[in-house]
DNA sequence: GCGCAAAGTTGCGTGCACGCAATTTTGGAC
DNA sequence: GTCCAAAATTGCGTGCACGCAACTTTGCGC
């Protein structure tokens, strides 16, 4: 937040605008009944722009419960830990239970909400650079961990039983994910 | 092609039909001057019929010259040697030069073929299984190495310098990519 | 052959993503 | 305060993906 220019925030406050009314229809008509002119008419915003701000419908819903950065990775200990620890603490946040609800119901929102981790990607690169190890192997580990994290994701929304239940601790399935990349993640150490 | 009822086999001659179409067509007016109904007119069937095989209007173009089927894993050795060979061999095909240009050229073409690597996540885990792998294991894994080979994929089709060259040998960076996974596979060995 | 259920195709309608060019807003320099 | 270049917003137009509900084809049992 160093660089807070007068346009800076208010770009900011439109971008969270929009993401709270998409979430406020979302919840109150259902997800599926709510088209983007609404969301951005209830922003104050033309449909237009709603675009500039969010690649596709869902986006903003979702982006309105999901955790904007990452936690940074612990200096010390295996690479592998402190990767676990920031991916969980990541997804770690408390988040509208109805909110969560509904994008666990919703195909097209599961969808965008499991495609978020592609975000980590980024920052876990460099985090992991930032260890000490090579660029190029950083890339594809963090590239890794991302897939992984997807199939955590995955495994978490799958519906479990006739019912649509979360089926387990996101946490535990994350650390269990990640498990089988633990080799390759702490035989980078020096 | 065990199964081949004549049903099955019309199926497959429209895929094919519309692939070919498709490809040509791109080749001749440029990707971006093609039309999803002049694709499925010249493969004559209705444009709506057309995304009842392909999910986008690139696809059709990139699974013309894209593999069908992953090789199988080779039944022994380490697991990480095998996969790297399997992948190189997924991604070592002839294909026509022009039209690998023209997917290396295009932004949109570009993305679908990366995405490709998707696709080869389900046979890996399969096939990792079939070596006496715990199943999630396998699946993280194999959505790692789908990761992997997106990065090399991605690595291969970056504009080096300023001309849009392919910047490197395909398999080798597929290899390069999969080399810091190596741990976490061969860490399943029995 | 005959008929019928399943599978595949088609047309229609809708909402959406996005390129483009025109317009409005912003904010620092003077 | 005034001005202007950069940035953001907007409207428009286009092509596309896809749900849905007819309609047509297929292929199997008889």
């Amino acid at each position: 937040m160093a660089v807070t220019s007068l346009r800076e925030r208010k770009k900011q406050a439109t971008r969270v605008a929009l993401q709270e009314a998409a979430l406020r229809l979302a919840l109150a008509k259902g997800p599926d009944n709510v088209r983007v002119d609404e969301i951005a008419d209830a922003a104050g915003v033309s449909p237009r722009t709603y675009n500039n701000y969010f690649p596709s419908r869902e986006h903003a819903i979702v982006a309105a419960v999901t955790a904007s950065r990452m936690p940074a990775l612990a200096a010390g200990g295996p690479l592998a830990a402190a990767v676990a620890d920031a991916v969980v603490g990541h997804y770690t946040e408390p988040g509208d239970p109805a909110a969560m609800l509904m994008i666990t119901t919703n195909p097209g929102l599961r969808a965008c909400y499991v495609d978020t981790a592609a975000g980590i990607e980024g920052p876990l690169t460099e985090a992991i650079v930032s260890r000490g190890v090579d660029a190029k192997t950083a890339e594809v580990l963090a590239a890794a961990i991302g897939a992984a994290a997807k199939v955590a994701l995955r495994r978490w929304l799958k519906p479990a039983g006739g019912l649509m239940m979360v089926s387990g601790s996101l946490p535990e399935l994350i650390r269990a994910a990640l498990e089988p990349l633990a080799p390759a993640l702490d035989a980078t150490a020096g």
